[in-house]
DNA sequence: ATTTGAATACGAAACAATTCGTATAAAGAT
DNA sequence: ATCTTTATACGAATTGTTTCGTATTCAAAT
């Protein structure tokens, strides 16, 4: 049995996440510069998230120079599936087809992807 | 232009109006004994939830007798689609596909759910 | 009329998430 | 060697959410 908590991160620390998932080694100054195209935040502000993703286990560091070197623990595939599950459980009653109806309606899906998730569909119905 | 405040619920907030965008109208005293079935709760706190609810606008209530009664106001298409594309944004990088990919591989969806998207996917593709 | 039960209002404690200021240490430039 | 810049650590203020106790009011039952 693993110490896998699937601790459930907070807004802040998805964003967080997506970047070392997206990037793997990160300093606190990398991710904060990405952090800061989008939204406005202190370094300091980074720098004490990134801490207590540390103290939670969402992240580990390599601290062996002073500059610290961040990458992601939590799972990317395991953090999007709770994600997901616990929305479908919060808002659509749990069912997951009302919940990607919603998904593809609004949120204008290119036609390559939606050819990519008809044939998902197809592989899932041979099972 | 309306007053449509688009309110991000709480995950609270959320469980009760699911229980009103079900049920329509309802006393604090029905939505609380739907709410324990589930999960513990003293009578107050959820007394003080829909309150909290009705000054944020998420719930509109009829005071005209002592038992006051409730009934959603935020929209429940409106509020799913808010949830749902924050999540894509903030877990899947923005896309759609591969945030119902993820849902439909594990949530297990039933042979009729899957070929109700597939219907859905076909009518969209004839846009 | 009085008592009892069920309702609302309100305040505040407990907890969690976010933000940032200040202290301090290490590295690099002069 | 000293100064400047760039890190981390840490504490604490701020804000938001959840929870519940107590006071009060109203209505129904006795």
């Amino acid at each position: 049995m693993s110490t896998e908590l699937t601790a459930k991160p907070t807004e802040s620390e998805l964003e967080i996440l997506q970047i070392l998932w997206e990037k793997g080694n990160c300093t606190v100054r990398d991710v904060h510069e990405i952090l800061t195209r989008n939204k406005e935040a202190g370094y300091t502000t980074t720098l004490k998230l990134m801490q207590i993703m540390h103290e939670k286990g969402l992240v580990e560091r390599d601290t062996s120079s002073k500059t610290h070197i961040y990458s992601a623990l939590a799972s990317q595939q395991k953090t999007q599936q709770h994600l997901v599950s616990r929305l479908i459980d919060n808002a659509f009653n749990g069912s997951a087809a009302r919940m990607v109806m919603q998904a593809l309606g609004n949120h204008k899906s290119s036609k390559d992807e939606i050819e990519a998730i008809k044939k998902y569909l197809d592989q899932l119905d041979q099972n």
